[in-house]
RNA sequence: GGCGGGUUGCCCGAGCGGCCAAUGGGAGCGGACUGUAAAUCCGCCGGCUACGCCUUCCAAGGUUCGAAUCCUUGACCCGCCA
């Protein structure tokens, strides 16, 4: 699983191939010296990208990174991913115009967690050469006392050029910044230095924001150890509207199934911008070159089939959330959203097919809620004033039939198998209705 | 510590005693057109037991027939000075 055939593993061929590839999928924003990096990568390097836990699940804006990070596996180097459980604690200032609000530790400990969980599960840990490692840097921060980070640490830092990061200066015109968050780098930087001192780590890699606090950290590694190290950017995705990738109107697409459903998950990426699908093969899918230049020609040829949307909706689905899934989800969106009538459906069919979307239920078909409180019910609409509008608004079905009346209430007849409604909200938006077993 | 400015709905931002559930923009939502795309156009966009009622403009008090708008206190933010 190394190698494609054929492709040099190492030596200079080698890392030209890397590098080039993840410059064609434009997955280079900047680097250190490209070739002393070359050099570098002709033979196994270690390399890391830092995770913190600012939440319960990581999402797709991450996942850019970690598949980097296993392109760098996939090409025989060793990947490390941090996880923050310091530099959680403390919040990175990078990219923000605010103070962020402290989380207590009990919840940073819980997220680093689940966050460990989440990356392992892009690398491969079993590579016979060149197994991947998961590290979290409280693991050395914490038994640092206050005087040895300020004597041993701090010392090899001039304030003058912390200020000049951008991620300071930013904030210092924004409104000011706290202690805590300003020695943000430091902390960023230690890790660097302690993962060369262990690992031998000579790379980090992380988003274009974090330009700035790795460069720090390859100053204190020159200072203290010496020694010489790299550093990569990726870009911060942007969609062609200009408006930042990965989020919709509920907020961020996760990686986490139980906050981001396999099947809203594959929809996001179903319904990417045209301008956009193939920039995001490219960055996101481990499909070679020439796979990616021939679903782009079809694409082109023939929008409207929607393939690119739909690989890269597959190949998303598969590797965050398994082929499995992935076939389920995508056997439910046909089955629902099909051309085909809902009728047609076998009883397991639809029922697999419902249990991909949010639902309401319902006691028993003698007593059905109108069509409004089924939808606020099950969370797609956020109020009755809401749901009523869509109605009025001529936005709201029932097994695909366009409804109208906003008292409207489903009947038993509506139910299919006695069991199963499908209401829908807009153009894509359903709601399984299900009659609950009687106890 | 002193002086000045600020805190408005998801975000930005008007309003400066009644005409305010509150202008405008963005986001979002629905419709038309399409391809579960974009752009464009139209409509919506606090809640509810809904042609009426209820709760909002940092918080708590107060003035007034009446306050987002005035006063007092407090919290937080910003700027200048020490």
């Amino acid at each position: 699983m190394v190698c494609r055939q054929g492709q040099p593993l190492f030596g200079h061929d080698g890392a030209m191939n890397l590098l080039e590839d993840l410059k064609w999928r434009g997955l280079l924003a900047q680097s250190t010296d490209e070739k002393a990096l070359l050099d570098a990568l002709s033979k196994p390097i270690t390399l890391y990208a830092g995770f913190d836990p600012t939440a319960s699940s990581l999402h797709v804006g991450h996942l850019v990174v970690l598949v980097v990070l296993r392109r760098f596996q996939l090409a025989g180097h060793h990947p490390i991913a941090l996880v923050g459980g310091a530099t959680g604690l403390v919040g990175d200032p990078s990219g923000r115009n605010e103070e962020r609000s402290l989380n207590t530790q009990d919840v940073v400990e819980e997220w680093v967690v689940r966050i460990r969980e989440q990356v392992s599960q892009y690398l491969d840990f079993e590579a016979p050469t060149n197994p991947a490692r998961v590290v979290n840097n409280l693991d050395w921060t914490a038994p640092m006392s206050a005087i040895e980070f300020l004597r041993d640490i701090g010392k090899h830092f001039s304030v003058n050029q912390m200020l000049a990061k951008e991620s300071v200066s930013a904030r210092l015109e924004a409104g000011g910044i706290s202690y805590t968050e300003f020695s943000y780098q430091v902390l960023q930087s230690l890790d660097f230095l302690e993962l060369f001192r262990r690992h031998n780590c000579t790379l980090q890699i992380g988003g274009s924001d974090q330009w700035g606090n790795i460069v720090t950290g390859l100053d204190l590694i020159r200072r203290v150890e010496s020694g010489g190290a790299h550093a990569m950017t990726v870009p911060l995705l942007m969609k062609a509207d200009g408006t930042k990738f990965g989020k919709t109107a509920g907020g961020s697409v996760w990686l986490d199934p139980a906050m981001t459903s396999p099947y809203a998950f594959f929809q996001y990426w179903l319904n990417t911008e045209d301008r956009d699908v193939i920039n995001f093969l490219k960055v996101f899918s481990f499909l070679p070159k020439e796979d990616i230049e021939g679903i782009e020609k079809s694409h082109l040829e023939n929008p409207g089939a929607r393939t690119a949307h739909r690989t890269l909706a597959r190949e998303l689905t598969i590797l965050v959330h398994g082929a499995q899934d992935c076939e389920r989800v995508e056997a439910a969106a046909r089955a629902l959203f099909g051309q085909g009538d809902l009728n047609d459906l076998d009883e397991a069919t639809l029922e697999s097919a419902l249990s991909e979307i949010p639902r309401a239920s319902v006691a028993n078909v003698g007593e059905i809620p109108s069509w409004v409180d089924l939808v606020v019910a099950s969370g797609v609409v956020d109020s009755k004033s809401a749901a009523r509008r869509i109605v009025r608004e001529g936005g709201a079905y029932l097994n695909n039939v366009k409804i109208t009346g906003e008292d409207f209430s489903p009947s038993p007849s509506d139910f299919f198998f006695g069991r199963f409604a499908i209401l829908r909200k807009g153009k894509r938006d359903l709601v399984a209705v299900e009659v609950s077993k009687k106890h």
